[in-house]
DNA sequence: GTGAAAGCGCTAACAC
DNA sequence: GTGTTAGCGCTTTCAC
């Protein structure tokens, strides 16, 4: 660990100004020759770095933007980061990052710490919307991801409405008639799902269970399996809050003896890599977590420069991704499709 | 986005010095009630947060913690982030992040911009020993993590050595006789592992063939399988670089009729949450992401405190953690168990 | 082209 | 207990 060099040592070494060192090394001007040369050469003996915070205090500007996620072990969560830190480098600005996880109740204290130290920063977070507002004017620009931001502040997500809907209507399709949805309630997109799949039940005539996990993990999807499974009335279809808890539940079941996708179908949300490799395969929506990250980033330093931009949700699209785990119920099917004009004018 | 108070604010406000808000915010002192009342009225007033920069600028801590990695949809290195994250938490500090393998030809760049804004840092790459000294040297406490440090420097990891020979004694045991390593040469724990399962096998009088995966990844897993597969000399085990290797050759090789593990056997390392939700299971070392990171972050701050410590490479213990993708080989177990007495002396 | 000087917002002596 | 003052390392006018 040898002494840090500064401006002045610099200057010093090359017989100039501090200025002259400055503006040499934001090439904010034009030298001599002469001059140009011995200030590379003083900087490179000295292996002069300048330091970026003193640079920050005066210009404003970090060259930092942050991301606050809920939990960086999530794939969805590592993904977005994925997408955003690429964003961010392609910019030349470094990536900093915090995991609320750990802490919720100095979630305000990390977040406020994080702003202070970047140009502007994407949140995912739970907090309510009056907590939120704070957040929102520490004097940073802030993209909300994951729910949509209130007023007219701008945030970004998947359109988990339709994202659910699209579940509902291929479950339908499929044949399947006793659906049921493990619900997280605490997740912002919850609702969104929540409704996006009762929508589409209740234009087909059928109605929606829910269960609730205690997390969005995979531990979560084991813990509720039994319960769902061992209820009385027979389920033939399973839509997870996500993919973990869809993993969960299918390994699981599994335990329990129960086949899928013959004896119950599942779905999750999110398609995170390793849903591939699940047995039977995970049928799930893509919610694009990658793109999402790059999206925000992108957003993020329009924001940065100023630039005029749509306020309010942008949305990315889902995608369904179809695998293993559902397959079509043979002694509904037909009735299945039969009752949708009904059920059309059933609804409601 | 409101206007940032300065402490110059709040003093005015408070109708005390700047020196005296300060050392209120601080709390290096203790104050007269009416003072301690008025400049808190003031800081709730203006809402004033102090600026980390400058009180960093003088103090010279910063009151975060980095940590670079290499890939963050690496769960092993996911889980070494939220180890680390934890432990920095606790100790107050934040955890900033960068992942360098989006742009290696950068790293350089990446890590000197990293140190300059944090209190120390732990440090993944693969960059060779020389440049490494140059990051060493940067001024700021560094752990080098998954790899020994050239000379006196601080650096943790598991005992790849061990692992890897762990798994070798299990698949001998188990009466595998064709054994092969599918390797990443350019990860740092590469050799160690190929080391520790050569000399295994070795001792037992057993070769083993090495293959080259492109990268630590899924992908990579399911495109050199069927290379290994198909060659003519048939093998009864594989032991991948890690478990996202194992995950991808195990697809892969389903979708080839391949049965695993009643053709073949399959072994990870990291130990990672979905190798529990393989077809079937994977068969892992537990190289304890997690609690490396913790280690390494409270090894960070025992060096950031100026506590005397061991330097040099400090080990995490592997744990052979058994599940599905590997069997007993009836036919050759009891050989195995015979040879290995003449094995022992036939060696070297 | 180059340099002198005035701070950025804050802390740390040191007076009072 | 409280205030004054001198910087931390740098950028940025504004003279020369």
């Amino acid at each position: 660990m040898k002494k840090k060099h500064t401006i002045r040592d610099v200057a010093a070494r090359a017989g100039v100004s501090i200025a002259t060192v400055s503006k040499f090394i934001n090439s904010t001007q034009r030298f001599t020759a002469a001059v140009e040369k011995r200030v590379q050469a003083a900087i490179d003996d000295l292996e002069y770095h300048s330091n970026p915070l003193a640079r920050s205090m005066i210009t404003g500007k970090t060259g930092s933007v942050g991301v606050a996620i809920l939990d960086i072990c999530n794939p969805h969560f590592t993904n977005i980061v994925k997408g955003a830190n690429r964003i961010a480098l392609e910019h030349g600005y470094n990536l900093l990052f915090v995991d609320t996880e750990e802490s919720q109740a100095r979630e305000d204290e990390l977040l406020d710490a994080l702003s202070r130290r970047v140009d502007g920063l994407i949140i995912s977070t739970r907090m309510p919307d009056e907590q939120l507002h704070r957040v929102m004017d520490y004097g940073k620009p802030v993209i909300l991801s994951g729910r949509p931001a209130p007023e007219g502040f701008p945030s970004i997500g998947i359109d988990a409405h339709a994202a659910a809907y699209m579940i509902g209507e291929l479950l339908v399709k499929q044949g399947h008639r006793n659906i049921a949805y493990l619900g997280f309630a605490p997740a912002r997109p919850d609702t969104e799902r929540m409704r996006g799949l009762s929508e589409s039940l209740e234009a087909h005539g059928l109605e929606l269970t829910r269960f609730e996990v205690g997390g969005p993990t995979i531990v979560e999807g084991e813990r509720v399996c039994s319960s769902v499974l061992l209820r009385k009335a027979k389920l033939d279809a399973v839509v997870c809050y996500n993919d973990l808890v869809a993993i969960g539940f299918m390994g699981a079941a599994r335990a329990l003896g129960i086949s899928i996708p013959e004896d119950i179908s599942v779905v999750g949300i999110d398609n995170i890599p390793f849903g591939r490799f699940t047995s039977p395969a995970l049928t799930t929506v893509d919610t694009q977590s990658e793109k999402l990250g790059e999206e925000g980033m992108r957003q993020l330093f329009r924001l940065i420069a100023g630039e005029p931009q749509q306020l309010g949700h942008v949305m990315v699209e889902p995608r369904l991704v179809m695998r293993d785990s559902t397959r079509i119920r043979p002694a509904a099917a037909a009735a299945a499709v039969e009752s949708r004009p009904r059920a059309k004018s059933r609804a409601r």
